[in-house]
DNA sequence: TAGGCGTGGAC
DNA sequence: TGTCCAAGCCT
């Protein structure tokens, strides 16, 4: 890993002063929004956040919050009722985990979602990102906070490349190493790095002349080398299973009750081996289930 | 660790 | 148009 030319000391006073003017006014940075869904809406938040744009997710977030305000009301709910709600979030799959971590926090936390980071990756559908994002943003805890964000910002600002590399576990202690000491300077260094990512430090076209650490950037004072030749691209939709299963899902979600006759689901589509594969797949997944000829969302 | 997994907006 | 990208997770 090359070599980090900037004291951690010298960043998290800046970003924190930067944050404080300039972070957007999100739903979940708002204190009344603690203060009605506390940690379970800090957790719905971060569940639609993956790898979906916020834009897309404040609508959603509050319609979910009103159905269920908590996790013991969700847990009751069906399979069927929660994929109908995800409506077009996309990676339905979530759904199902969320679902199923409302289960999860009702049979083996009473209700209340957890606080330690351990019992977080715990649960269903939860990881690395999401376990410390609840941690650090619901419960104000210490915690190396790392997204795509995060982690497009250490690689440029701190290592002088123009992208990170994969994920990688070795993430969590490169942040850790560079949090304040306090827990509350740490939540906002944290939502500081990832606000500076998504805004400003952005992958295509960063706005480098808006950036409040452009001095010390390291990549900046390299003349913004091009080093992403590495990155792993994402596979071709058109024409792929995804696409079929996103089809299949959207018949199902716009149906009468949820279900159609087998033979009528995307009969239309152009390769039948494919679009069975997709129901299959979605079956797999409980995403779907078949019975009498017919195909349904999962009861 | 690499590949699979939705959806839609921006360019 | 096609391509890239978006607060990742699971296997």
């Amino acid at each position: 890993m090359p070599a980090i030319s900037t004291p951690p000391s010298d960043l998290a006073p800046t970003l924190a002063e930067w944050y404080r003017s300039d972070a957007r006014d999100l739903p979940w940075r708002r204190p009344e929004f603690h203060a009605q869904f506390g940690a379970w809406g800090t957790l719905v938040s971060e569940f639609m956040l993956q790898q979906t744009p916020v834009t897309r997710v404040i609508p959603h977030l509050e319609a979910w919050l009103r159905r269920w305000p908590t996790p013991t009301s969700m847990s009751r709910a069906t399979p069927a009722e929660v994929v109908l709600q995800w409506a077009n979030l996309g990676y339905p799959r979530r759904a199902l985990w969320l679902h199923r971590a409302a289960i999860e926090i009702t049979e083996r936390h009473s209700g209340a979602v957890p606080r330690d980071v351990d019992a977080l990756l715990a649960l269903s559908g939860i990881g690395d990102y999401t376990a410390r994002a609840v941690a650090a943003f619901a419960f104000g805890d210490r915690h190396p906070v790392v997204d795509t964000n995060t982690r497009r910002v250490i690689a440029r600002a701190l290592e002088g490349r123009s992208h990170p590399g994969p994920a990688a576990r070795s993430d969590l202690v490169a942040m850790r190493a560079l949090l304040p000491e306090s827990d509350d300077e740490s939540a906002v260094f944290n939502a500081a790095m990832m606000e500076l990512g998504a805004t400003v430090c952005t992958s295509r076209a960063p706005k480098c002349e808006r950036c409040p650490i452009s001095a010390q950037c390291v990549w900046i004072n390299a003349g913004r080398p091009d080093t992403g030749d590495g990155r792993r691209r994402q596979a071709r939709y058109e024409g792929s299973d995804r696409q079929a299963r996103g089809a299949v899902l959207k018949a199902l979600r716009h149906s009468d009750a949820g279900e159609l006759p087998l033979d009528a689901v995307i009969h239309d589509w152009p390769d039948a081996v494919q679009r069975d594969r997709a129901i299959d797949s979605l079956i797999a997944d409980g995403l779907a289930e078949a019975a009498e000829h017919m195909l349904r969302l999962p009861r």
